[in-house]
DNA sequence: TATGAATGAGCTTTCATTCAT
DNA sequence: AATGAATGAAAGCTCATTCAT
């Protein structure tokens, strides 16, 4: 008797955590690149023909977790705008990166080293592309945020804040041992969140 | 008839200077990876024999033109040392980088990119860790100045300022067309080169 | 409720002709080669496990399909022999062929091809050959058909109509469209039929 | 001291012809799917490498094959083409071709087999176009022929003597060794080559 | 009878590097 | 100093086939 849909997707499902799993794991370590198709499959403990089962190719692995990337970006923003202040909005967002980029720096890195990449780079240009869409996108709402707050230049100042968050999470990936991120970050909120 | 050891010499150097030149141009638009040795050579307008003459492989381009980095951001560091006071010496760090990125913001992303590498990447790893290390040294050059402007807590505020800086230059080379650089700039040597 | 044993009968029955119908349209479009076992299945909305029930192997497939193609072979040529007169019988032979030909081209030209696989294929060169007995075991029959005809090299007769019958065939499935097979057939039958 | 250009020139068309050789003497056995790029590289005796060094890839191997075809079905035409008188011309085309087929039946078979080749194929298909396409060229010319013998209805006629001749060659290739290839051709040109 | 997840051998192709000249 | 023919390891990917259910 054949196994349930159910049970079907079941393991559908497992088996693409598993590979996700896997190429991330790779991936954050060792870059897209230097990841090969075996690797993600001997590291996930499954045959490379049931990763291409599960996945179109290597490019689709990147796009999966592009993908996941984009979610947890829109996640923190809508929890953001949840917040009944602006200044709380603004706040939610600087803690959000920072404690996001706190817990997995390596994370961080490899989505800005993705972010960096060559815009003619064959393959991984399309995915630093989305990610440079969905930052826009984000900075636009942020900067409505400012404005609510009633500062000067809400533009500028947007910008301003974005670039600091930015420099500080890619100092800290850098130097996550010796980064004052407590200090630094409460420096942040209280430049930023109040008009 | 033979040609003169000088002779010799200027036509080694020009060679070298124009892979170096080709290597540049690919690997800043196409990145290290989906650049081979065949398109260095071609662009070059030599064959891959004489580059493997001049260079002991792919890998050798990567570390010349990381080292060209590193002459080009102690350049910066000198002259900003030079400077007679502490502000003036803050405020040459900001503009000498900014305006760097401002030329050539591909440039400053590919660097930037190669920061990020993950750190087990088998080839790249070792030169994103000579510009860690480099950026190491400059802030501590950096933080002296800080201390001698007077400031209440000039580690941090080394760190603040790096990282601004930074976050600047990765928003700006990411969106070169529509970020107010002079603006920003503007704001960041208001902001850190006063005691 | 088990099903009874002649219900089960004719599902099987069913299953394989949905199957092999399947791949015959495959087959016929795309070729062998260019046919995947999964293109097979789908296109019989059967799942991959259920063929392999079926049918021992791709290959397998391909067995029944040269098997219902000799038993048409054998078709025409019986209804042929059982015809009045030696000329009647070559006219059957001449039109049946034409008629097929006529009704699918493609058909054909998908027999021809695999009848004109090079020798060493592994897979595919014995369903070839059995192609080629078969045609050779009916070329005895059509000679003893012109031998009674009472024509003057029988042997030779019969040969060079089966050429030409073949050739046209070839023909008319390359050009179906612009191949005036009525005229021809008309001249085939007026040239072979009468002594 | 390099190569010089011509000495380099050499060395690749020796090498072309080497690998195109050995894929002919494979895609002749064996057919083009049941042939891998590894065996030609082996037959040539060279490294897979340099194959694709020459070669675009496995189908630009099949494109070369068929050029070469192509020229030397040109060059019957032409031939032919410059005889005096039409009877000759027409003689010239059934000679050149059944002399052709008998001397290298498995050569016909193959291009008769990629001729036959399904449609939709989709590495092959073109090539087996471009057969056709000339062929249908070539069928033009050689009905413009019957016209100035001053037969009756000479595209019928020409179509008639192509599909003759066509399945003439198409048997003997199959059996080469009880084939009357002689006694056939003479047949054939006499009842073709006389107004 | 029926499913589709899972395997692994083998394919085409790329490319850094070497070597004869 | 200079060329480019030649190599070979390793990559991404396909697909006939098997197997647990």
């Amino acid at each position: 008797m054949p196994r349930t849909p159910a049970e079907n997707e079941r393991i559908r499902q497992a088996t693409k955590e598993q590979i996700l799993k896997a190429a991330m794991e790779l991936f954050f370590s060792k870059g897209y690149h230097a990841t090969s198709i075996d690797d993600v499959a001997k590291t996930a403990k499954i045959s490379k023909g049931l990763l291409y089962h599960y996945f179109k190719g290597k490019e689709d692995l990147i796009a999966a977790l592009v993908d996941l990337r984009l979610q947890d970006l829109l996640f923190v923003m809508e929890a953001a705008a949840a917040k009944p202040t602006p200044a709380e909005q603004i706040r939610h967002i600087a803690e959000g990166a920072l404690e996001d980029v706190r817990r997995k720096p390596e994370v961080f890195r490899f989505y800005l080293n993705l972010f960096t990449q060559p815009r003619l780079d064959p393959v991984v240009a399309k995915y630093s592309q989305r990610l440079m869409d969905e930052q826009e996108k984000q900075f636009e709402v942020q900067t409505e945020m400012f404005t609510k707050l009633g500062v000067a230049n809400p533009r500028k100042r947007s910008i301003y804040f974005s670039s600091t968050l930015q420099g500080i999470m890619l100092m800290f990936s850098t130097y996550p041992n010796t980064f004052p991120l407590d200090e630094v970050k409460a420096q942040v909120i209280e430049e930023f969140c109040s008009p």
